[in-house]
RNA sequence: GCCACCAUAGCUCAGCUGGUAGAGCAGACGAUUCGUAAUCGUCAGGUCGUCGGGUCGUAGCCGACUGGUGGCUCCA
């Protein structure tokens, strides 16, 4: 997890990059003397400014503003911040509207620049530098000197919602990065470079994981052979640990009458995600978006005792989400995905032990993968979407959150709190991640069910003989296998652990008269378990090798006379390193190894 | 879904301001039999995403659609 040294919001980076954006703003006003301002705070990297301008940006535009920040930026000019009255401020961006409704929240102490509300009102200040005046908080750097002409660049042009709400209007974003130095500019333009080596749609492609097919249909993945040796490698994972857990494998259709779907509450609530309906015999059908409510039914099918509690029903369920086009992002984010579903039910006085044994998993797979850089996000309802996003029921609400908080607390899990981010039937857990070109995701997710047991009459007879309801904890520690494929190409760049590998070993013969031994050699490792193949081709050895190395197979066993006399075997292995003539029971007995500890090393 | 940009062979890309397609890799065939990241040669492969418009004529201009990319919104 990312340690805080210093608040990013008091270093020189953020003032230059906010300063930066002012720059910005003054060449872009200057080109579109009637233009609208918005806001334009730094950000990881850099800064962006959104406009409401005549006509839309195009590249050269980009280029010209960007050669005029440079001439501004020489100006040395200095930043200089004054308090102002409300009414002050008015007559100020008195042409600004977008500066007016800013002025309007901040004088009623509602909300700041993005729409969130403040603790009370505060100072209105302004900014002014050269020819430009802003509405602003600062802090800036003293003049615009501090901001490098070389170690900046605009980056790209895209839409962005006024307040970040799709029913205002669009405004226009430039992105900017900007840096203390050239030489940090350039690595970061490097680093991005180096990033998109590792974009999983690239790799997904070059090592043949998976493809899409426009006749086929965006976000619907279609698995090749190597990426659905990848998907069975983690349902195995899965079984394995979730019958060591007290797990129950169950398995449900992908289709379902519309009736489940108004009882479940997904078609109050999640109907825009969901696919229309089919209809036959006057009867509608949907699409599964989610697995709970048929694992509801399997609960329900039979009368439960406290002492048949925790019931933990898996099931890695087939979904289908009708996410809209422009969300669709490789395998990431997908229109139909197999999900590593459970529904853990429960009573109340257990619900602490069981949401952290579903911690507990997490770790245990992020132990296995190495996974270091992620945040946990407790995601909570907001007060305005009750009835709407969210079910009605803020005492249950509070309860539940409350339950989450002191779970993860006791525990010691470091998390962070987010308003308005729940599932509309309670709080959960997600595991954010962060895709290789800085896309966000949730990973994994672990969530608290206090209302749809209730509309499925779930219910157990407790100690007293009373019928209760339990709770239910929906969880997916390995997220999707799309999603998961996704984030572990780009976590190991492609060289995945050999359990995981798609191809394990490759033997190559050095000349046409060792073919028929490497072949015999790789069907012997097949017997052992061994995912191998034989390269028997006409090509020369150091061809095979480097398609060999491409393909990331972490075992290369290369073969001539030599070691066909010697029924040995050289092994290069996908790092580069090498071991000549060793026996081939002690290769076998190596990679079983490491593939039965799933080990992280070759 | 919204804003912008993009779409040429299986893949990666070239094709100047319109005069009707080209390379490398992959593939097939042939030769080569080689010691740790590319052996050589030959051949084949594209109604230039789709449909419509403009033009004497376009892969290149205009429009719509489809798909992708960068964001916004939304999310496992």
């Amino acid at each position: 997890m990312a340690q805080q040294t210093e608040r990013y919001e008091d270093t020189q980076l953020y003032k230059v990059r906010h300063s930066a954006a002012h720059v910005m703003a003054q060449a872009v006003l200057e080109l579109f003397p009637d233009g609208k301002v918005t806001i334009g705070p730094p950000v990881e990297n850099g800064f962006y400014y959104d406009f409401d301008l005549p006509r839309n940006l195009t590249p050269e535009d980009l280029q010209q503003i960007e050669k005029r920040m440079r001439q501004i930026v020489q100006g040395k000019h200095e930043f200089k911040k004054t308090v102002i009255s409300a009414d002050e401020a008015r007559k100020i961006f008195a042409d600004q509207p977008y500066k007016l409704e800013l002025i309007e929240g901040l004088e009623q102490g509602g909300l700041d620049e993005y729409g969130n509300p403040l603790d009370g009102p505060p100072d209105i200040s302004i900014y002014q530098h050269d020819t430009f005046t802003d509405l602003c908080r600062g802090p800036h750097v003293a003049t615009t000197k501090e901001i490098k002409q070389d170690a900046f660049k605009l980056m790209n042009v895209a839409g962005a919602y006024w307040r970040g709400d799709e029913k205002n209007k669009m405004l226009q974003r430039i992105y900017g990065t900007a840096w203390e130095s050239k030489k940090e500019l350039e690595d970061y333009l490097h680093q991005l470079e180096e990033a998109k080596k590792r974009d999983h749609r690239k790799l997904g492609r070059e090592l043949e994981i998976f493809i899409f097919d426009d006749e086929v249909g965006p976000g619907l993945p279609l698995w090749l052979p190597n990426g659905t040796v990848m998907v069975d490698e983690l349902e195995a994972l899965a079984k394995e640990m979730e019958t060591n857990a007290g797990y129950s494998r169950v398995k449900t259709p992908h289709l379902t009458k519309e009736d489940l779907f108004i009882r479940s509450g997904h078609l109050p609530y999640y109907a825009e995600s969901m696919y229309p309906p089919m209809e036959l015999e006057g009867v509608k059908y949907y699409v599964k978006p989610m697995n709970c409510p048929m694992h509801h039914k399997i609960f329900s099918s039979k009368g439960r005792s406290y002492r048949d509690l925790p019931v933990r029903l898996a099931e890695y369920g087939t979904c289908y989400r009708y996410e809209k086009s422009g969300e669709l992002f490789g395998l990431m984010r997908v229109r139909s995905m197999q999900m590593n579903d459970a529904h853990i039910y429960c009573s109340e006085e257990q619900f602490e032990q069981e949401f952290m044994g579903v911690i507990d998993l997490y770790k245990k797979y992020f132990d296995l993968f190495g996974i270091d850089k992620y945040v946990m996000r407790l995601s909570l309802h907001g007060k305005a979407g009750l009835g709407k996003k969210y079910v009605d029921n803020e005492r249950l609400w509070v309860k539940t959150e409350d339950m989450v908080r002191r779970a993860m607390d006791n525990g010691g899990v470091p998390y962070v709190e987010v308003i308005d981010e729940a599932a509309f039937y309670g709080p959960k857990i997600d595991v954010q991640i962060w895709s290789a070109i800085g896309k966000e995701f949730t990973l994994a997710t672990n969530q608290v069910d206090f209302a749809v047991p209730e509309r499925f009459d779930l219910k157990f007879t407790n100690r007293e003989g009373v019928d209760e309801i339990p709770l239910c904890i929906h969880r997916a520690p390995l997220s999707t296998h799309e999603r998961m494929v996704g984030f572990l190409l780009e976590h190991y760049a492609g060289n995945f652990p050999v359990w995981i590998s798609p191809e394990q070993v490759r033997v190559i013969s050095i000349t046409d008269a060792q073919n028929d031994y490497v072949e015999q050699l790789a069907k012997e490792l097949r017997g052992n378990g061994i995912r191998a193949s034989a390269d028997v081709s006409a090509q020369r050895m150091n061809a095979k090798i480097r398609q060999a190395q491409l393909m990331k197979v972490p075992y290369m066993l290369v073969v001539g006379d030599n070691e066909m006399q010697a029924g040995q075997v050289s092994l290069r292995v996908r790092d580069g390193s090498q071991q000549n003539n060793i026996p081939l029971a002690e290769f076998v007995a190596r990679v079983k190894d490491k593939i039965a500890r799933r080990a992280g090393e070759l």
